[in-house]
RNA sequence: CGCGGGGUAGAGCAGUUUGGUAGCUCGUCGGGCUCAUAACCCGGAGGUCGGAGGUUCAAGUCCUCCCCCCGCAACCA
């Protein structure tokens, strides 16, 4: 029997459409998952959502609905996402299915029953007019974070479980599973943080919270946050229903996949359940980063999130799951901006992996009529590549094992490099020109489509949508081939196979057009919907990567005139200008020389950022920059005029 | 206060476990090539590895102190 993988990701709260985020940690769950597949595991992948509590209650009433209608919307939205993004998921589950209501209904009462969940008194902030609960961390100066109010000390019944029982026996298996938590940074957080100080028992239910799960022998309390949403792990396994055949065998989880702000949560309540009902452990709980725009975490509050819709609907689902897989770092914070997400598409998938594809299946159209060729002999160069190409399986399971996602893709991108510097070695074009060149051009041709191949086989978990693009302009059809054990001997595409160039992978993206197209949608679809009182100025501005009047303070614009201007020697694109700016002269140099003769420009007043920190090229030390603007004609060709004051201006006038 | 993470070329990151010529991607400059998506290939420039001490023949890597950034108790991945 296969062995089995079993995958969750959080239980994602629907109070809101999810971000990109959200998105990341999915993606990253299902890449695993299909990799676990595609290597002979018999996978399990669950996601769901966190659908109860307060929150929901108070946005659902907002909205003039029940919270269930308004949860069904969301999670319709969420769906479609998943869909868009190409997850895999085995199962949904929602914490108002009944059969997890049922499941921690049975839960708590087992708890209840063993003594290890008791009836105390939760102590805490109140604010009247909400009519909710606040810690003292969400309280800013004693008011409520919503409303504004003054919060009262208010005492209600609730039931809590015994964390502080279990604490030692947790504190042991922790350190006795050096897996168990990962990345070890996050261990050390939990266990020198909250284990050691020691850990105060958890409030598992609320009298003043309704829209949850009653407490089947104390219906006026509802079961609270935490027992609700880690049961979800189980629950949707059958865990205590009359169908466990999926626990059974599922269970215990290989991994938890969780953002690093949860897996306090995972790492000591959900082990603590677990064991309080007698549970193995699941084997292992990951915590990965956040994703940063622009320094700051991204978040609703903050109001710089992004919509993983729009750049689906922009660049395509592969595109975007290889630039969260492969840009941050697992485990750790990494940045998302356009403009690193562009630049990273643009170099490996069009530059690299897509023009390779484009113009290896060119050139079989070209050279042999569209109809792959049969090899001959192997050289030593050919077979440095096959080596690396049948290496690469391995490689890819030894990143994959210690969670290295971005690594893994590397590895992947690599092969494609090299293939590309393969094609500079061995010089098809020159090949192609004679006889004895063909023959050993179909050798190369074909070892670069069998490359191919293993690229888009090896690609399928964390891109699942572009290798049957590149099996249909390969002609490969047959399903034997695209497996993972296809790729223990090289040779495996047959020759004959129809091969045609297609439509490009992935159009390389002009970056700068792009940005200043993203921001102006950005601005024209939302114009103000920045709402709560908690945003300061400068954030609120911050999505889409709009600047306030104050970032543009920054820039310093002046006026000056061009005193002289040459080109730069040994350089074919700048020109060093001398500019006159009133009270002093600077030395300026700009890649400007395609579209401008020197003379042309002597005596003109041109506009000059003059704060951009100086900068060497070619030796001379550019003090500034000329303000340019570059247009594309009809007919292709470039042309760019440099900006200039309408009227007499005396130089060194500021511009703003 | 404390705890955790981080500070490495213009940008984004690796390297620190087991001290020994500082690496990758993008950008930049130069060269090559023309099959390809102005792409591809080669080469150059650019870093006192946050700071100060210390251990050592040798420190980004170990030790001490300091500075700066981020996160930190309950429904934000």
């Amino acid at each position: 029997m296969a062995k089995t993988y079993y995958i969750t990701t959080p239980i994602y709260y629907p109070s809101d459409n999810l971000h990109i985020g959200h998105a990341y940690t999915t993606v990253a769950a299902d890449a695993l998952c299909r990799y676990k597949a595609q290597r002979g595991y018999d996978t399990y992948f669950l996601t769901g959502t966190d659908e109860h509590g307060q929150k929901i209650a108070k946005k659902a009433k907002e909205a003039g609905l029940t919270p269930k209608e308004f949860v069904d919307g969301i999670v319709a939205n969420i769906k479609k996402l998943w869909g868009t993004l190409d997850i895999e998921y085995n199962d949904y589950i929602r914490t108002t299915d009944e059969r997890h209501a049922k499941t921690v209904q049975k839960i708590f009462e087992k708890l209840y029953n063993q003594g290890d969940i008791y009836k105390g008194e939760y102590n805490g902030l109140y604010c009247t007019s909400c009519e909710a609960f606040f810690t003292e961390h969400q309280a800013t100066d004693g008011k409520c974070p919503d409303c504004g109010k003054h919060l009262e000390q208010m005492k209600e019944e609730a039931y809590f479980l015994k964390l502080s029982k279990y604490q030692d026996w947790l504190i042991d298996y922790i350190e006795s599973h050096p897996d168990f938590i990962q990345p070890v940074s996050r261990k050390n957080e939990m266990v020198n943080n909250f284990l050691k100080p020691g850990l105060e028992d958890l409030c598992v239910s609320r009298t003043s919270v309704k829209w949850g799960i009653p407490v089947t022998f104390a219906p006026e309390h509802t079961v609270y946050v935490w027992l609700d949403a880690l049961s979800n792990y189980i629950s949707a396994l059958g865990y205590t229903s009359d169908n466990h055949e999926l626990f059974d065998k599922y269970w215990p989880a290989d991994l938890h996949l969780v953002g690093k702000e949860i897996i306090r949560f995972h790492t000591i309540i959900w082990p603590i359940i677990l064991h309080a009902l007698d549970l193995p452990m699941p084997k292992q709980i990951f915590g990965h980063g956040w994703l940063i725009m622009n320094g700051e975490k991204m978040s609703k509050s903050i109001g710089n999130v992004i919509d993983p819709f729009v750049i689906c609907d922009k660049y395509g689902a592969d595109t975007l799951r290889y630039y969260l897989l492969r840009a941050i770092p697992f485990g750790s914070d990494g940045q998302f901006t356009f403009e690193l997400f562009l630049t990273l598409i643009n170099a490996d998938l069009a530059n690299t992996f897509g023009n390779l594809v484009s113009r290896t299946s060119a050139m079989i159209e070209k050279y042999f009529d569209g109809k792959l060729p049969a090899p001959n002999e192997y050289n030593d160069v050919d077979k440095e590549l096959i080596d690396k190409a049948l290496k690469l399986p391995a490689e890819l399971d030894k990143k994959i094992d210690q969670l290295l996602l971005p690594q893994a893709l590397e590895d992947i991108m690599n092969l494609a490099g090299d293939c590309n510097k393969y094609i500079d070695i061995t010089e098809p074009w020159i090949l192609g020109k004679t006889e004895e060149g063909k023959h050993r051009l179909a050798t190369v041709l074909y070892v670069l489509a069998e490359c191919i191949r293993f690229i888009s086989v090896l690609l399928e978990p964390f891109m699942p949508s572009t290798p049957q693009k590149i099996y249909e302009q390969f002609g490969i059809d047959d399903a034997e081939i695209k497996t993972l054990e296809s790729l223990s001997t090289f040779g495996k595409i047959k020759p004959n196979s129809n091969v045609t160039k297609g439509k490009n992978l992935f159009p390389r993206i002009d970056i700068k057009a792009e940005l200043s197209q993203l921001v102006s949608d950005e601005s024209n679809n939302k114009p103000t919907e920045n709402n709560s009182k908690k945003e300061t100025k400068e954030n609120s501005e911050d999505k889409a990567n709009l600047i306030t009047i104050d970032d543009f303070d920054k820039v310093q614009l002046k006026i000056g005139r061009v005193i002289s201007c040459e080109k730069v020697e040994k350089s074919d694109k700048l020109l060093k200008f001398e500019l006159d700016f009133g009270n002093e002269r600077r030395t300026i140099i700009s890649g400007i020389a395609k579209y401008y003769n020197p003379e042309e420009l002597i005596n003109k007043q041109l506009v000059v950022c003059t704060n951009l920190a100086p900068r060497k090229l070619r030796g001379i030390v550019s003090e500034g920059m000329i303000l340019s603007a570059l247009q594309t004609l009809e007919d292709g060709t470039e042309k760019l005029n440099v900006l200039t004051v309408e009227g007499e201006t005396s130089n060194g006038a500021i511009v703003g």
